[in-house]
DNA sequence: GTTAGCACTCTCCCGGCGAGAGTGCTAAGC
DNA sequence: GCTTAGCACTCTCGCCGGGAGAGTGCTAAC
């Protein structure tokens, strides 16, 4: 049975061990916080805490320490939200509207402001449709024989590859035979464009159409990811070992970060938070993840996370996560500064 | 003076730490090596060449480590390099041709490729023009109000950028538009563009010249940078204390990487070599740099290097940057396989 | 229900010590 | 004169034990 004392102790616990990183003790409680009981009773309410497993001790005689469904009480009903103040937010959108550029310059900035702004590993994913389309094709004469093709997705990603094209044939020429790729794949799905290929009577056509669906399969498969805040994380003293950040640095350049931050339904006002072993994966069991939703161009959706020690200072950073996602989700529909 | 008795031990003793990072004794030369002198006389010689400043010693009885001048001579004239077999060879190109992408997926594929063949960090400067030119110019409609600019620059590069148009252009108005900007702006240079951008009739016309400026200059900036094998650096045993690791990783995420790779010459055949305080910079005194140029597209010239500790391979590292570079400059220039 | 007091436990840091590794030197051997 | 055996010497590293410090859990009084 969780108290009102209790609940306002497991607060402090949480508050105190996110700032120290050290387990904490019934004193530092008393004396930091300025209550009116004796360690002894908060000793006591510690104990009761414990029994119910909201926090636990790494040995006999040592602070307590939040468990994960301590941080998950913690998360959902204890602590503050420190909402941004106006200032942090100007900063912030500010940042934003300085580098005015595409999309995937829009992606990185975004994670390297909100790593800034929580002092933790953050994480975009670039937005996604689920099936991507081919908004346009062009073809761009790079050498005689050889052309780049660039196909635009409805989701404002690009694709592009290096085919080869008839040895003759010049800008005009291949724009005349991107028009004609236009008018009969604009706005198909991959496998739209790959069915389609075979109808076009020049030969060339067929092939440039089947790379072309090619890179738009390629856009609807793993979606990019933005990690940025590397080095702050790797400084917080749970990395102090030097395996436990190989690991850390391991996992966050693999693609098993993609399966973390998947599981975003459509975009949320809201921000997911999964603490420690809630995580599907193993190695995040360590990890705390604050993830949201944005929406970019023609429905597509990305997500935008924090990721950090489960102490991380949830009540700090679960309003940036939403926020900035919300910036994410304005600007990608109305990128007009 | 370095006689060839010393050489041949000086050459052993590089091997030696290269395989054990560990400091080598006198004892180790003579047992693994089958030498037909005792460890006494090889004392003596490391003596002599400690003097000379080629090995050092980390405290009085520890064996001999090399140091950058030691490593120098080895590089240049003691070595065995170690070719490519036929195999190996067969393997790497086999891993290129898989997958035929565009031109990014090649440079994050060849360092992918080049780390794991010398199981050290990897990494690849995309090529870059000294003075980009802004090839091809396209709109692709998004929504009523606004376009995809996407530029082709003629080293093979593609950047892009939202902009805003009049809400009734459809994609085919859009297309003219393109054409229009294309006559006046094909194969110039960023300079030039921009001047070029008051002379249009149409207001908009104007502001995506100015737009489409921006990013040919972008182009010409600070080149991308491709960087893998992170994670086998990190497990070698000179970065066993968390401190020196998250140095590492620090500098191998940042921007001071572009400037180590930059002095690139022209297109090289051969592979220059950097060793401990050769290098410009201070974080990269305990690391040494195998980098190679290789040409892209229209004369553009990227790098590709592997970086790692001071004692790494180089009869092993040296061949294979020299051949990846080779295949890329094939690659890029013949890229349909 | 709260609190003072106290014994108890566990970590962490430090200094000392012995084993091991390897050198440098000296003197004898080829 | 080069090589080598032998040996003293030095320095690291791992281990152990002890003491200080921190914090709990329990008991008994308020």
């Amino acid at each position: 049975m969780l108290t009102q004392r209790r609940a306002d102790i497991l607060n402090l616990v949480v508050d105190e061990y996110i700032g120290t990183a050290a387990p904490v003790s019934s004193r530092a409680l008393v004396d930091h916080h300025g209550l009116d009981v004796s360690p002894a009773t908060v000793r006591n309410e510690l104990a009761a805490l414990e029994r119910d497993g909201y926090v636990t001790h790494p040995y006999t005689s040592a602070g307590r320490v939040p468990s994960d469904s301590g941080y998950r009480v913690y998360v959902e009903q204890l602590m503050d939200e420190q909402p941004i103040g106006a200032g942090e937010q100007r900063t912030i959108e500010h940042q934003f509207y300085q580098a005015a550029s595409g999309l995937e310059e829009w992606l990185r900035l975004a994670a390297a402001i909100l790593a800034a702004a929580v002092g933790n590993v953050a994480v975009v994913a670039r937005p996604r449709r689920p099936e991507p389309r081919l908004r346009h094709a062009q073809l761009v004469h790079l050498r005689p024989g050889s052309a780049l093709l660039v196909v635009v997705i409805d989701d404002g990603g690009v694709q592009q590859r290096i085919v080869p094209v008839p040895d003759s044939e010049d800008q005009a020429a291949l724009s005349v035979r991107a028009a004609r790729l236009n008018g009969r794949l604009e706005m198909a799905a991959a496998g739209r464009v790959r069915e389609a290929a075979p109808g076009f009577a020049d030969e060339d056509d067929r092939r440039i159409a089947l790379a072309a669906a090619e890179l738009v399969e390629d856009a609807g498969g793993a979606p990019e990811l933005f990690v940025e805040g590397v080095r702050s994380a790797l400084e917080q003293p749970e990395f102090a070992t030097a395996e436990r950040m190989l690991d850390a640095v391991q996992h966050l350049q693999d693609y098993h970060l993609r399966r973390a931050l998947r599981p975003a339904g459509g975009p949320d006002r809201g921000a997911r938070v999964l603490i420690g072993e809630e995580n599907e994966q193993a190695w995040l069991h360590d990890w705390a993840l604050v993830v949201s939703a944005f929406g970019g161009p023609g429905g597509a959706v990305g997500s935008i996370g924090v990721l950090g020690p489960t102490r991380m200072r949830y009540g700090h950073t679960i309003p940036r996560v939403r926020y900035v996602a919300g910036l994410m989700t304005g600007l990608l529909h109305e990128p007009d500064a």
